[in-house]
DNA sequence: ATAAAGATGCAATTGATTTGCATTTGCATT
DNA sequence: AATGCAAATGCAAATCAATTGCATCTTTAT
């Protein structure tokens, strides 16, 4: 997704385009975990020359709009607690992270194909979505005793 | 499971027994939902006669040594994002949560049998837990456009 | 090029959670 | 039942993520 592809984005969500929109989408969209807002922010701020920082509460107001016309989703991983934020794709992903050092790593596939529906029948609640996470010790952790 | 078993329980995790711990465990073991620690705070002050209050940050520190002996979990689930808190059951437990609303259903049976094992295979994870939860809007809040 | 609407930066605020410390309580022992 | 001590509690202050008010700067439509 090139800069023109995220610049119509913007165009066809209303959202006028402003480089630290661009530049947190870019972010995210290249990006395989979710992220907290301060990373992002961190991120944003060790880049190279010319480059400005961007607020942090700058970037908390574009993960809300973002957020609002459902171009990212918020969640709260187990790990540390933080909010984290992960791009809206055609598939969506859950996530297997590493109680011990907070390793995040996406799973391929949902388990719950058709589970929604299933809920929607027994419970007539309209399911907007769903969020798995697992939680373990990775390979590495493993060894540490 | 009355007083006496929660006390035997107490010994037996070697966690000594007070009152504040003996009525915060009463109250989310008789608590269908997973409850915030300032709604624990809040139900233990509104009680009866010569109860007393039990202190926010108490029931923090008694939430935090619950979890570590696995007699609760903590969770964020997604409707308001502040932590939430449960008992630990032999059947775990998932959740339907409005997203208007905040109603929180507790949902019969996993569908994530066997995924646990599935993921630790491709993965070399090892799995202590999944957390789940579905997003929507009750069949009340439906009605209100 | 210009103006209006909206976005950003900065500092201060909020709200949940945690922590230090003085006091109190539970429990093993006498 | 009384005693001692380790551990638990209450209270106030601190911390940390997230939000907000406001003055200034950018974007976009004209």
């Amino acid at each position: 997704m090139n800069q023109g592809d995220i610049r119509a984005l913007f165009k066809r969500k209303g959202i006028k385009m402003t480089m630290q929109r661009l530049r947190v989408y870019e972010l995210l969209n290249n990006s395989n975990v979710p992220l907290t807002a301060d990373t992002i922010y961190f991120e944003l701020s060790g880049s190279a020359e010319g480059e400005e920082k961007v607020n942090l509460s700058t970037v908390y107001r574009i993960l809300e709009i973002f957020i609002k016309n459902q171009m990212v989703t918020k969640s709260n991983l187990s790990a540390d607690f933080k909010s984290t934020f992960e791009i809206t794709r055609s598939e969506h992903r859950h996530h297997l992270i590493c109680v011990k050092c907070h390793l995040v790593t996406p799973l391929s596939g949902c388990p719950l194909k058709g589970y929604d529906q299933k809920v929607h029948q027994s419970t007539r609640y309209e399911i907007l979505e769903h969020k798995l996470e697992i939680l373990g010790i990775c390979p590495e952790c493993q060894h540490l005793k």
